[in-house]
DNA sequence: AATATTCCGTACACTGGTGTATTGTGGAGA
DNA sequence: TCTCCACAATACACCAGTGTACGGAATATT
């Protein structure tokens, strides 16, 4: 019954790196929120002990703002990211982003379960509320402006980048009860039609 | 600078009652989540020690359990509430409904952040989140039955019920950076107003 | 091989939280 | 007025977690 470590770690090296720790926090996050990275728990997860830790890290403040800096710098190029492919049918476009945002509920599970986490974090921190909302901002506004392409008008374009893009945040925590990733899908597009059924039956 | 008790006691009487602190509990959870629901903390904001809270609840995890009972009944006594409340005309029921569902993003602060944290919670008991994907069937049903008097077709109902739900929901933690509540109104009637336009186009 | 440096283990002090047992105390009823 | 009992205070043992000091081992470096 001795303690083999739980968590494989990055590197085959014995020794261990900030990033191991840092991704072991992450995992933390994701299973139990920011409540469950405790500096003790995580060491043995890793198989070692917290003298570890405080190598590599001054105290667990600095875990944690490692790790927010972390997520923010991923946030950021997957921003870049969306916002460069372009296509030239606004539509594909768009359902482009939509299946990219729904990915998180989907495949990348552990991403949405860290939001959310983070989410709750900044409830407490306004710091973290702070970085929230201005990615929250940034997301909206590509939202927007695909939508904008899509319908060509920037009222409804506003009506809808909110409206789905909160549904898109919605879904993160009532799933998968109420509804499931694909079924939403299925249903986002629905309206998408709507949309453009009602546009194209005047002209 | 002698501790004056922070909460004011429901009654009078210098004697506390289960309901007290199940009142202040319930302010714990609103202002840092159910993690900040320590029996010390409370009970100095009650201005008395545990050993009161002890002769009322057996334990931590009890006043936790009925503190969930309590938000339980009175979120079916709401859901009754808002199913009863019927009006002749379709839209207009619609959108009472959509008031109260915002009303939680306004007025209710704090049940929204309560709820907040429950969903939080839910994240790592899974009894929790039984509840809650419970409350969110009713909830949907809910929605669904009052879009499919309005829209008169079972798909678009399912549809924008969906989405409209999973936008307030989202709304609840999103708020108020992205949008703020009024906005939020003003751009679900704007998708309201095109699906009832569409609607009469064709009579 | 000898030495530095990097990384980790160990032991300790400290804090904040739970739960329990036992003792007070004030107020309502006889 | 006396007594009982519902409610609260006090004191204790216990546990989980942080942070720190220091010693020891493993890996590089020369």
């Amino acid at each position: 019954m001795t303690a083999a470590p739980k968590t494989r770690r990055r590197s085959d090296s014995p020794r261990l790196t900030r990033d191991d720790w840092l991704d072991a926090a992450f995992a933390a996050v994701v299973e139990g929120g920011f409540d469950k990275v405790r500096v003790l728990v995580i060491a043995d997860a890793l198989g070692v002990t917290r003298g570890s830790f405080y190598w590599h890290f001054s105290d667990h403040a600095d875990l944690i703002a490692a790790l927010l800096a972390r997520w923010r710098e991923n946030e950021i190029a997957s921003d870049r990211r969306l916002h460069d492919e372009s296509t030239p049918d606004p539509q594909a476009d768009l359902e482009r982003l939509l299946d990219a945002a729904l990915a998180h509920a989907g495949i990348d599970l552990e991403n949405m379960r860290f939001e959310l986490a983070l989410r709750g974090l900044g409830r407490r921190e306004p710091a973290v509320a702070q970085m929230l909302s201005e990615v929250d901002q940034a997301r909206m506004a590509l939202f927007e402006h695909k939508f904008e392409r899509f319908t060509g008008n920037a009222k409804t374009a506003a009506e809808l980048a909110t409206l789905f893009y909160l549904a898109i945040v919605g879904s993160y925590q009532a799933l998968s009860r109420p509804v499931n990733p694909p079924q939403l899908k299925e249903h986002l597009k629905g309206v998408i039609n709507h949309y453009l059924i009602a546009r194209q039956a005047p002209a």
